[in-house]
Order: structure tokens, then sequence, then C-alpha cells
DNA sequence: TTCACCATACTACCATACTAGTTGTATCAG
DNA sequence: CTGATACAACTAGTATGGTAGTATGGTGAA
């Protein structure tokens, strides 16, 4: 574990603050399962590891916090939350609103030219990952794709948001690779989107993006019976605590 | 300045951390226009009118920087970020989206009985708001209702997300408080939306949300000309700062 | 008068020290 | 053997000290 953190850590920039450094090598850690649901994070023990202090550490998690992905509590530890089948849910339900938003915005303001020709080249690239299947590939054009779009009608607030929900989401892709992620489906769908967007058609846009957004509905039941051990037994996650009494 | 956020400061619960208690406070207060847009915040000057420590009030300041209220800027102070309209429309444009999907999703798979009831009464209390004007009681009311009804179809994540982007449109509202603040208006727009919502036409609570949503655009440019200082000069708040060199 | 320079007084960031609360374990009484 | 209790070993939260970088106001030279 502690190497591949190293290893995530040397990437980071120098000259970003330790605390920001710390947060994103966590998150994404998070994200891609390598640290496992429910695993204890020492503060002491992660300050030694990057031979820093715990203080930053200390930061890192409480912004961690905030987006949902560890769990401080107080005298007793911090660790990472199971992924848990009301907040995907939840998460999706945010996701979709937006991002339908910005399709639906984007066909009816229209996308500037060099925008609209980034997106086709991300599909393009995106459909290279389909033979041989590159996954960890896809899920960055994927993020790209997302984010020229939104960025693309200068809703910037809207990524941020979409990107902060996504956590929750990508979590369960990561789990869900490679077998049931359709790679050549979600292109087609990328491509559905663009095209409505190009016809300046904003309610066949927002409907490919609604599309698009409840296609990870199919596979999670699927998911949530093959690995219970990842997910909170079912119940809302601010009743969590006191079901475990 | 520092009586009114002692006033909130003895208002905060003793069992929530020092940080959470500062956070709240100073939220409150950025949002209620009552520590100006521009100001300077001192890590040590508020440490020593709370008693407490700098970390705490650092760790506050970290906070808010990711919501957008404030700016911190590595040795050379913390700021109150002023209003931007970019910012302004960015939100609304989050809010109306998330707000949207609420209320059509509320529609088509209709609320329970009690929660139905409390939006009514939420509304009738919004009534009696309107002579004599009572502005504060009814932002209170306010939020509420939008918080009923985000909780009512067990999306906690789009309460959340709302509750954050909100704070960016409350200090507009602060702003135009009162004379632009058509509370009659407002609430009969809210009765539009239970009313849809009562009758399951996901289509007509949605519209009726989406105009809700539109007031905000009304006032902003006519706020923009009134308090100049107040915002930001014209531009996406990502440049703001090269902007002042 | 104007401009370059330097001393000073700030700032945020990180490290370290201390406090207080929780948990697991070992010990001892029954 | 069982159960209660005291203690030891953790934890996060808060306090305080040190460091490096930035803004500013004054001084002296041009």
């Amino acid at each position: 574990m502690n190497s591949t953190l190293q290893a995530l850590w040397q990437d980071t920039r120098d000259s970003d603050s330790v605390r920001q450094r710390l947060h994103e090598v966590l998150r994404q850690s998070i994200i891609r399962m390598e640290l496992a649901p429910g695993q204890a994070l020492s503060e002491k023990e992660l300050a030694e590891t990057f031979s820093v202090s715990r203080q930053p550490v200390r930061e890192a998690f409480i912004r961690l916090s905030e987006a949902g992905l560890v769990e401080v509590r107080p005298q007793r530890g911090t660790f990472v939350v199971k992924i848990s089948q009301q907040a995907v849910l939840e998460a999706r339900f945010v996701r979709e609103a937006v991002e339908v938003a910005v399709a639906r915005e984007a066909a009816s303001r229209g996308l500037d030219r060099p925008v609209l020709a980034e997106l086709r080249e991300l599909i393009e690239r995106q459909r290279r990952c389909i033979e041989p299947a590159d996954h960890d590939r896809f899920f960055q054009l994927d993020e790209g794709f997302h984010r020229t779009l939104s960025l693309g009608i200068g809703q910037q607030a809207a990524w941020k948001v979409t990107e902060e929900v996504k956590a929750q989401l990508d979590r369960v892709r990561y789990l869900s690779v490679p077998e049931s992620t359709p790679i050549d489906k979600l292109v087609e769908q990328h491509a559905a989107i663009i095209d409505a967007i190009e016809w300046r058609d904003a309610e066949a846009a927002a409907e490919a993006m609604h599309i698009h957004q409840s296609e990870i509905l199919q596979s999670l039941p699927d998911l949530v019976r093959r690995f219970p051990e990842m997910f909170q037994p079912t119940q809302t996650p601010a009743f969590a605590e006191e079901s475990q009494a």
C-alpha cells in the first residue's frame, strides 16, 4: 500500500501545498479502490510515510470527509467509507441533473467550433480504447469529455459539482472494471450527445445525456450482490453510525 | 464587527468542534454581508476574539475557501471574496438544474402525506411574512421549504449541493433586501410548485421550479449597477487574480 | 521630486507539543 | 470461570512555536 501511495506522491507538484498534494494522493487512491472501503487511515502513519507532519494530513482528511470519501470519528480514527448504494444513487441523481442541464444548454446556445472539435477528438481517442480494451485510458478520456463539455459553456461551478459527486460513482466503476464496463456503448452515447448538440436540438441532447447517465443503474444491483463487503448495508448514510451499535 | 461575531458564537453548540462552530459563524456572517466583500480576515485576530488557537480558525478558512466564500492567499492573507456576477450565474445554473430535477422527481413519484403537509404549512407561514414584511423570517422559511422538498424525496446529496451553491446566491439576496425581494411573488411560486407536485404533473412542477429559480436574474444587473464595490469586475473568477496585477 | 533599497511587520504553512476522549486488555474480586 | 474495573495504548482536537514568503513604509541616493 505505502509503495503505491509513495509513487502517487512523487507525481504531485512540488509547488502545491503539502495539504493539496496529500488530498490528491488519498483521493485518487480511494477512488481507485487501492485503499479499501472500511480501512482505517492513521494520521501518524501517513505523516511518517510522506515525511510530513500530522497537521496537513489531518487537513486532507477533513476535506475528504466533506466529499464523503472518509469518515472522521473523533478520538477513534479515520476510515475510508464503504460504498453505500444510497449514496451512489444520490450522487447519480445530482450528476444527471447537472449534466442534463449542461447538455441542454450546450445545444440551445451552441458550442464554439474549437470546443466541438476537441470533443470529437476525445470521442475518437475513446474509440481507440475499445480494442484492445484500455479502461484506464478510457476513464481519463471520459472525464475529459464531460469536463470539456461543462467548461465549454462556461459553467465551471457545474463541473466542480460533477467532479465532486463523480468520486462516489467512479469507485463503483473501478469495482466493475473490466467486465461490466461496455466501453463501445459509452462511446456511442458520447457521440449521440455531441450529435444532438451540433444539430442544436436541446431536447435530444438532454435525452441523450439522460440515457448516458442512467447506464450505471444497470450494473449497480449486480455489484452489490457480488461485492457485499465493499458496501454499507442498505440504509441512508446519515444513520449508518447507529446501526453499528 | 466583533460583537456580532461574538453573539453568533454564543449561539453555536458547545458539543460541536471549535472548527465547526467557527465555520458556521463565519459562513453566516459572510452570507449576511456582515463581513464585507474584500475584507481581510486575520487568523490571529479571530483566534483572540473567540479565545481559541489559530489552528481551528485556519481550518475554518480552508473550508470556506472551498465553498468560494473566502480566498486564502499564502503569505498574504485571507479575504472575503467579492461577489462575482459570473459566480452568481454559475451557482444559479447549478441550483436550477438540481432543484428542477428534484421537483420533477417529487411530482412523478409523489410525496408522502406528512411531507406535503409540512410544505403547505411552510407556505402558510411564509404568507404571514408578507404583511408586515419580515424578510429574515421569510429567508429561514424559504430555506426550510427547499430543504424539506429535497429531503422529502430522499435526496440528501442534492440538498447538500443546493445548500453549498445557495451561499453565493443568498449574499445577493441580502444585498437587495428589502426593496427588491417580492416575498408575495415568491410565496405564490412555492405554492405553484407544490400544486403541480400534488397533481403529479412532473412537467408542470419542473416548469414552476424553473420560473422560481429564474427570479434572481431579474434583480442581478440592477444590483451590479447599484453596489459596484461589492462585485468583482466582470470576468470569470478563475482569472480574477491576474487582473489585479 | 523620484526611485531603488532595506528593515520591519505582517501573513499562511508546517512541525511539534499537549489535552482529552475511546478502546482493548489485563488484573482482581466474587 | 465470570464480570467489573483500572490501566495502557491508541485516537483526533487544540495550542503553540518556527520558517519562509509578501507587503509596506521609510531612508538615502540620483
